[in-house]
DNA sequence: CGTTACTGTGTCCGGTGGACACAATAACGC
DNA sequence: GCGTTATTGTGTCCACCGGACACAGTAACG
């Protein structure tokens, strides 16, 4: 199952030589993702962008959900280094850095929900995370944990700021707040609590990302002082 | 467009009475969701459900997004209500109930991602989590953007432990695991930071939810201590 | 009682993921 | 050199999907 993401896919002797290969299978459909939404990856689309038919692209991938996974480990690929951080500066440069891939290929936040197959790239991508906090007093489950809840904020924000129903990407949150001033315009007393902090904004948009990254980054210095300490 | 969800919908006058109900068809197809998993809920299942044809169902919904949409503003709810909390614990039953409604309906997780319709349940979940920090000195746009932490993190936490590709629900991160320590054992050299985590990870498990939002909440307190200092 | 608006149904379409048989190809043992 | 054999890309076929549209039946209106 993890073969294909990882094994290192010696060719056969007999037959025809391969025409095409998986790297480029993946790197069409990522084109296609990239200019038109997940929702527009079919195996016919990824074939046709490769003029072959649908059919052959089953000789390179078991099915739609590993040509995704696939797809998903190229296009996240691999973090940056950062190196002579703190652990908080490092942590936070990681989670900029986690922003910026969703930024390039915004149809990774569909392609990463829920169960699914893990490459090597997204698994460094953790390893990463888990090792800014490896000087902290720590303990390997927390340091997962944290690494949790820094990924899923990220992820709410990119997907906040940059999602479609398709999968396409669009320019900022406009349909939402649309439709929420509308609703707030009309039924302002049935929610008391929108309504009112929709009144008391700052000026600051789309500082979404730093606020609740300062946040949990404040929460896990406490927990880290703490722990030195004793 | 949000009339789907909001307007009163009153009957015509006119032409033979309805044998349906759009609470009854969504009704139907989150049945279907909770036990097969939302990619099960198609037009065709739905009615059938009814026992009666998929083109029926357009008389209704005007397509199958929008029936998605009025599925999950039924199934999500309305949130509880806990008079009496200061913010902090209003704030944290509120995160536990948004999970419990994750563990309902797991494919919630699945109907939630993306731009979409959104229902006025759904409108009073946000109201509620705003409410909890009405009288806290953040102005509304904190206020927002705390509560986006909150749901990212119960999200999270909630996709981890109870999504699976299909979208049907699963016991727990079992697949996912498998895989991690498969490589981990092969290749822990390459993943050092993971590796090492693994190790020294204490008994405790499944505390992703509570670690979370315990270092949200106290990041939280500290800005909140710092607003009203000054 | 005819008109009219509305209901649920049947038929049709393009597109999807995928199973399977097929001819062409190229390395192997002899 | 030559059959054998594994492997290639292709063509055909299927069930299913969301949805457009025309249709006959129904029930309130003038």
């Amino acid at each position: 199952m993890t073969e294909l993401l990882w094994g290192p896919r010696q060719p056969p002797s007999r037959g025809p030589k391969r025409a095409m290969s998986l790297e480029g299978i993946a790197q069409a459909g990522i084109k296609l993702a990239d200019a038109e939404g997940l929702d527009a990856v079919s195996m016919q689309r990824v074939a046709g962008e490769l003029s072959f038919t649908k059919m052959s692209l089953y000789r390179y991938v078991p099915g739609k959900a590993e040509l995704v996974a696939v797809m998903t480990d190229l296009a996240v690929g691999q973090p940056a280094e950062h190196p002579g951080l703190s652990w908080r500066e490092a942590l936070s440069a990681w989670a900029y850095d986690l922003y910026a891939a969703f930024e390039r290929h915004p149809w990774l936040l569909l392609s990463t929900v829920g169960r699914r197959l893990l490459g090597p790239n997204e698994l460094t991508w953790m390893d990463r995370g888990v090792q800014a906090l490896a000087g902290t007093g720590l303990n390997g489950g927390e340091q997962l944990d944290s690494v949790l809840v820094v990924t899923g904020h990220v992820r709410t924000i990119a997907q906040q700021s940059l999602t479609m129903p398709g999968g396409t990407t669009g320019v900022i949150e406009e349909h939402i707040t649309a439709t929420l001033t509308d609703v707030l315009s009309t039924q302002a007393d049935r929610f008391p609590g929108l309504s009112g902090a929709m009144q008391s904004i700052d000026g600051n948009q789309n500082q979404g990302l730093t606020f609740g990254l300062t946040r949990i980054l404040d929460g896990l210095s406490l927990l880290i002082a703490g722990r030195a300490k004793s």
